[in-house]
DNA sequence: TAAAAATACTCCATAGGTATTTTAT
DNA sequence: ATAAAATACCTATGGAGTATTTTTA
């Protein structure tokens, strides 16, 4: 049995519609419904009753739902398991960022582990916007520099440093002729968003609502920090990163910006709550120490 | 994630070889390389060191044998918790058994039962031979009437009746000549036997090794109670059976005789350790009292 | 050299897609 | 009449098989 199908079957009974059901899960409705159909035959009984557009679960169903869950949420536990273990056998520290992740911090305190455990590799891993905690909770990393807002829950956290918010722009574009900039200046520049993190999360980037009440004009999208720095470099949009994109990615046809009313991004140091590899804590205290 | 894998993973780690694991998952050894490969793939981790022949469990992989232990366990209990309480909401009892079951005792239980609870349906379930404990531990029947020897682990039961072995032949054979047999008349008898039951089972029916010391000699299997008589009665060879049948199964054929000298049936009734199917302890209340 | 795992290939079951029909309010 | 689930049909992925090759003790 596929926990494929328990997903399905979970996202089913919360929304007791096939068809937003699929939506939320990015498949087609009769695939869904064949595939619930499959599920129901297999275990032999009903879970959901469907009189006409009316979806309710059944007596099987609700019984079936919080087993479901746990299926899931064992598979889950077991992959962030096993690839911790398979790190931690390796001596292999993993520490997650997005962009600059922990900036100068990051970088000081990766020193000081490596000094400290000299048979440790640590391995910095890249993810996209928002992919950190994700990376925690999927196994893919031991530690993770990440950038608030962001749904942390079933990790420990703290918030480790913040950094100014600056603004990229083409080095040909009005907005570098100043020294400093006010959201307000942004108004009418398009800016990047990303589909790849939660709506949250580009909202807060891009300071929506504005506090003159207005919304982002929306530019290209984009999956990660590369990939943003060359659609300001080619377009006529912004984008707003940390202080620290300045000096991580040095590229001749941009310049930053500091927007001087807006508040800082803050960087939180996050890990799971119980971790197979024993070297998480001592890089937490370092960080905690450099902080 | 499919639990197959799971489960395909635990008997390769159980037995430290492809090929002996394949055997005792019935596929061939290839394709359990292969999947066992896909699964390393998945989880991004590599779960056996394969020197040559010599296969053994890494770390990543000694840490998630007991996941995989755990997600094949809870979904087989989820599976019979569904199954359960969808017959529970029917208002149905399920009562396993194989061939004549519990014989006279059943059929007595049934109907008092069924006076007590007029609003319930008691659905019989027959099942093949020793499919009994595996249908309780499937959620496919809320209590059964069980030929020892079974495995009964994980399933509550009490010994409820015996009844006496006796063995079929065809009417025109020599032995339907005397009024009782002895298991050294079955010496050269080719006996009926069965795959589908545990070896320990079929030994038991065939009293094998005989009091002598010699082994049966085989006849044809066969999977359930009518493809045995009908063997019976088309070929030269015997089966034993309890009482039961001789009344339960007439067929113009075949004559029964008993076994004077093997020890009886004992017959057990068996149920989950904790049913979702609250008509469960009242059924075996009305076996106990009848007993 | 022998035993066991890996590879090459073929076949088939089935998940997923689109287009359409059925059904219940 | 409309919204939503079910059905029909097509495509493609991948699981399982047999035959064969590679690897290591």
């Amino acid at each position: 049995m596929d926990t494929r199908l328990l997903r399905y079957f979970v996202v089913v009974a919360e929304e007791l519609s096939f068809t937003r059901a699929a939506k939320r899960l990015y498949v087609a409705q009769p695939s869904l419904s064949r595939q619930i159909r499959q599920l129901e035959s297999r275990l032999g009984a009903e879970l959901f009753s469907r009189a006409g557009s009316a979806v309710a679960l059944t007596g099987a169903g609700l019984a079936f739902l919080p087993v479901a869950r746990r299926q899931v949420a064992g598979w889950q536990e077991g992959v962030r398991l096993v690839r911790t273990v398979a790190a931690a056998e390796r001596n292999v520290l993993r520490v997650g960022f997005v962009a600059t992740g922990g900036g100068e911090l990051a970088r000081r305190a990766r020193a000081v582990f490596t000094e400290r455990h000299p048979g440790v590799t640590v391995e910095p891993k890249r993810f996209e916007w928002g992919g950190e905690a994700r990376a925690l909770r999927d196994g893919l990393a031991d530690v993770a520099f990440a950038w608030l807002p962001a749904d942390l829950t079933g990790l420990c956290s703290e918030v480790v440093t913040t950094e100014r918010r600056w603004v990229a722009v083409k080095a040909t574009h009005p907005l570098a002729g100043k020294a400093t900039v006010s959201i307000g200046d942004l108004r009418d520049e398009p800016l990047m968003w990303t589909r790849v993190a939660p709506p949250e999360w580009v909202d807060w980037w891009a300071v929506n609502p504005r506090p003159d009440g207005s919304v982002p004009v929306w530019g290209p999208e984009n999956a990660n920090v590369e990939e943003m720095l060359e659609h300001v470099a080619t377009t006529s949009g912004v984008c707003i990163g940390p202080e620290s994109m300045k000096s991580f990615y040095v590229h001749p046809d941009l310049t930053w910006r500091p927007i001087v009313d807006i508040e800082p991004l803050r960087i939180a140091l996050a890990w799971p709550e119980q971790s197979a590899n024993a070297l998480v804590p001592s890089f937490v205290e370092i960080v905690r120490q450099l902080r």
